[in-house]
DNA sequence: CCCGTTATTGACATGCCGTCAATAGACACG
DNA sequence: CGTGTCTATTGACGGCATGTCAATAACGGG
């Protein structure tokens, strides 16, 4: 038969919750977001699908969570950009540095970001999440580079830093996503050495 | 009573059609995509929920439709740039008007593509029309022009056109979704500037 | 070995979806 | 004007996924 699974077996709720994020996980790498629901997930777990609710709000909460081991990583991977020194062809290797390090994270939870990408416009608490504790901190981080480089005399004056650095921010968010978080289209050096050609 | 849609009235197909698209379109003015449901829509129609499957597939096909009478115009507008004179100056006056053109439809249009753009991660028809029929279009003509801009010496030769308008094509596109396509943020010459200088 | 704690689940209620047979406007024709 | 036909319209139904809850049964301590 099929429903089957097994004796009822307790694990510690930390190992459970564990084992639930592990699932989605391995289920955004076969499917998109829209293709998740809470049974899927659950199948892959031996428990049922009730047991999500123990965990989980919902997906969307399962997804933000996902987002949440990803979020450090990548911020650690820009930040050399973002606070390193001002100075002129330095600074540009820094960057290329930085975006090959970035689009690699992409590469590496590329399904993780397109599934919250996906689900910010599903849900409004995700969209919140993925806006404000990603995209927003970016552009709040990138916009303090600008300032600093325009001052500096690097970047010409008449820049708005906090526009300026949405633009940019939005604009490689997008591209990365398109190129790295869907399945068919993958990795290549050149695609990242064209995201920094493009941005000069 | 709140039930009460009145006596049946019938109508030519083809007024319900178009009543219902108005509505569709209306609701988006005031909700994003995730709240839509077809109840939500018929209820500004007069008629009654199954009616709406007389005319649409579902609410994926409603927004699809809704995007066709948009695509047309926003290729009218950036055509002008994309068919335009290769000369140096000249093409940059070109660019920036295309852009503002582009931008303004993006303003009128705003929670349509807005919501077309929500659409294509929740359901994989609306994935393709959108990906196909407006982004790699776009992107098509944009690597052309690249292309052209290159042979003619005035783009640096070691750029890939196709891969670097995709970048081009989608960097764009968000960006403008996110500055247009929501209620809160609006319009803004110097948002428009801001596209046309990061893109240089 | 037994018992209390609590992880787990079967069963239920809800909400929206998409379909279909039955109903009743509108128009054409006598 | 009737009156009959065509078809726009809808009430009612079945289905799928969700989120909840009371009942159940593993585990761990005594």
């Amino acid at each position: 038969m099929s429903g089957d699974r097994g004796p009822r077996r307790r694990r510690r709720p930390e190992e459970a919750e564990r084992t639930i994020l592990a699932a989605g996980r391995a289920f955004l790498e076969e499917h998109p977001f829209r293709e998740m629901t809470v049974e899927g997930i659950m199948v892959r777990t031996g428990l049922s699908r009730p047991a999500f609710y123990a965990y989980f709000r919902d997906r969307y909460d399962l997804v933000t969570r996902l987002l949440e081991g990803v979020g450090g990583l990548l911020f650690a991977l820009d930040w050399h950009w973002l606070s390193g020194a001002v100075g002129g062809d330095e600074a540009r290797e820094v960057l290329v540095d930085a975006l090959r390090a970035g689009s690699q994270t992409f590469v590496e939870y590329g399904p993780v970001l397109r599934a919250i990408a996906d689900a910010a416009g599903q849900d409004a608490k995700v969209e919140e999440v993925y806006r404000n504790r990603l995209i927003e901190r970016l552009i709040v981080a990138v916009a303090a580079r600008i300032s600093r480089d325009v001052e500096a005399g690097i970047s010409p004056g008449d820049l708005d830093p906090e526009e300026t650095a949405r633009a940019l921010v939005l604009m490689t968010e997008r591209y990365l996503l398109d190129t790295f978080g869907r399945p068919e289209r993958r990795p290549s050096r050149e695609q990242t050495e064209v995201v920094f050609a493009t941005l000069e």
